[in-house]
DNA sequence: TTGACAGATGAATAGATGTTCAACTATAAT
DNA sequence: ATTATAGTTGAACATCTATTCATCTGTCAA
């Protein structure tokens, strides 16, 4: 595949909307990394994970119980989440506990409540 | 499945915190309005389309030539936009016209920049 | 040392999702 | 009326992803 390969099948109409557009444009990492990070509060586990490690760090037994949900499955969900960044743990014993690494989550909870809430 | 039975394989380790924690937690219906949203967002495609709609109402050609794309395929990702009420469109003649239809999409942009510029 | 339990992890499966393709509608121009 | 173009839409296909299952590691207690 070349580089210049063109895919889009239909015509420019307003030539110098699409040249400015384009311009502006950031650059493919920058969404990709934007998108992963939507897509990462885009699940349901994830997001009830979240918000119950609003308060307070818990380990993962207290979490798959407040979730009725497997260890195993919310072990999964929570290595995706410290992988991104968004949660950090503690190793204490047998017990690991995790809490929220990032005061971003909270702020972009905050607007979406509010988008849903506005929608509704 | 009855409503009472339980998934979850493990035992409770901090029951107080649990309890505390499943109180506070909002209904399901909520949290997958949420994950909904994210879920819109947390896509290559769409999350171009909105960075390009960010200054410009633009046409679906204009738009599919902007990110070199198919019109079927940025008919489609609109379609999904328009019914999670993130875009709107006004016809004119052949055209149709899309543009931003909610403030909250702005302001979760800026703050997911500000999450990866500060993780990276 | 042995048994029990918290947690992690890879493979497998089932369900969700994005793009393509083909067919369709609607509008404008000849 | 006919033709061309903008856009939509449903089906098909390929890819991705969440959960489950089985297995493994590490820590504590007896």
């Amino acid at each position: 595949m070349s580089k210049n390969e063109f895919i889009c099948d239909c015509n420019v109409i307003h030539q110098q909307v699409v040249d400015d557009t384009i311009k502006k444009m950031p650059d493919q990492y920058l969404f990709n990394k934007v998108a992963e990070f939507f897509k990462i509060l885009g699940d349901t586990t994830r997001t009830k994970i979240l918000f119950a490690l609003d308060n307070n760090e818990m380990c993962v037994c207290d979490i798959a119980n407040v979730l009725n949900m497997s260890k195993s499955s919310i072990s999964h969900q929570l290595g995706t989440l410290r992988r991104s960044g968004i949660v950090k743990c503690r190793k204490q014993g047998k017990e690991v506990y995790y809490m929220l690494d990032d005061d971003h989550v909270k702020k972009v909870f905050e607007i979406a409540k509010e988008h849903i809430e506005h929608k509704s």
